[in-house]
DNA sequence: AAATATTTTTAGATTTGTCTAAATTTTAAT
DNA sequence: ATTAAAATTTAGACAAATCTAAAAATATTT
């Protein structure tokens, strides 16, 4: 079955929010958006019509099976695309996203496929994402928040929580990147922010917000 | 200035179009577009609203200045999109002008850019037609039709016109492409049809209305 | 439990792009 | 020069996606 690209962009929005929360709500959904309640109630009728959702209203919804395949096709190409624009056309991690926004409406099953053959089939994404296959399944890694981390363990950043333009932003100045190697030397009590020592850099210290979307895993 | 994708093929189809004819009509733009004339009619409303296109009402349009600027732009994306489906993923030449067609719209101008460097800046695409640089200048080749070719010159293929898909089906079915060598070796009077040698291939016979598509130069 | 606040849905409008059918204009034929 | 044919435009309708404002349902507070 084929979508418009508006249908695409809820369904992938609502994946990304029952992620978290189990069920979604409308306005939670319409702020993710930047539209209007009455939009999404709009839209969600045509979704539970086309059987991609399950929703009553005033009670809340969330995808279908069916529904959440299609999700995870979007999520693959989303993801595999912002890998080809920094792997290959050597854009910075905070300038795909928008992009890859467009790309991923792009419809030809044939074009993913061909598309992750020639980025060598990654599992992650520039953000450290991981990429779901061409059957919808999704690669897991064993990763904490830098917050939960033992002092002066050296680990290995594996991926970003808030994926704003202003965090990644903000990571790029502290000079950490995606497999960068980190341990927290300290941790202030006071507003839990965080010591830490980047490898072959000075120490230096990140807010508790910050270190909270810093996620690592213990070296190979 | 922004476009919707329909604006962006209307434009294009008209640029097309005139490159042929000097000025459109608007039943030849409603067949290229498969669409009704009607519809034709409303978008040359909105077209000539935004100073793209001159238009009088029964008196057919053609593209003002920027509308021309704009039709470049999306041709540029769609002929370099085509050379990466080609040359990157290795699609065959026949499969790669819908994907295209759906690639042309994203907006980005960085990503033209990149993609364009990353390509290694090529002048023509997979069917041998010119790609317009960032400025929107075109490449020009001197090059005929094999029914223009004196007999037994050895001549290069260049550029294919009908790009339909089963014309190029059948191109790839002669074991005909772009670069391939040939020379005419005999024009039958009847019915305008060729006998030609292929390079290492025995000689075959092909038919005016194909010869007339099968673009090529002299040999460097 | 009643009143108030929040969330969600409906009603009705708007924009974009399309369509059919009818009217108008231009062109070609008698 | 009329008439007939072809091309083009207008009128009016429709689907998709959005919006605002008002109504309805649910949740929270007194
Ligand atoms: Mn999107
Ligand atoms: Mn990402
Ligand atoms: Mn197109
Ligand atoms: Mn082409």
């Amino acid at each position: 079955m084929n979508f418009t690209i508006s249908e695409e962009n809820y369904i992938k929005s609502i994946y990304h929010l029952q992620q978290q929360s189990g069920i979604v709500n409308t306005n939670s959904l319409a702020a993710q958006m930047h539209t209007r309640a009455a939009s999404v109630t709009d839209m969600l009728k045509k979704l539970k019509n086309k059987k991609l959702l399950q929703y009553e209203r005033y009670k809340g919804f969330k995808l279908s099976e069916t529904g959440k395949k299609v999700a995870l096709q979007v999520v693959r190409k989303h993801r595999l695309w912002e890998f080809f624009l920094v792997e290959k056309l050597k854009f910075d991690w905070d300038k795909v996203h928008a992009i890859a926004e467009e790309l991923e409406h792009i419809s030809s099953d044939e074009l993913v496929q061909r598309l992750d053959n020639f980025l060598g089939n990654p599992s992650f994404d520039p953000h450290g994402d991981p990429i779901p296959d061409k059957n919808g399944r999704i690669p897991t890694i064993n990763q904490q928040n830098l917050t939960n981390i033992p002092l002066k363990k050296t680990v290995t950043v594996s991926s970003v929580g808030n994926q704003a333009p202003q965090m990644l932003e903000m990571l790029k100045h502290y000079n950490i990147a995606l497999g960068t190697q980190v341990s927290v030397l300290n941790k202030f009590e006071f507003d839990g922010s965080l010591q830490i020592k980047i490898f072959k850099q000075n120490p230096c210290i990140i807010s508790e917000q910050v270190a909270k979307n810093i996620f690592v895993h213990y070296a190979e």
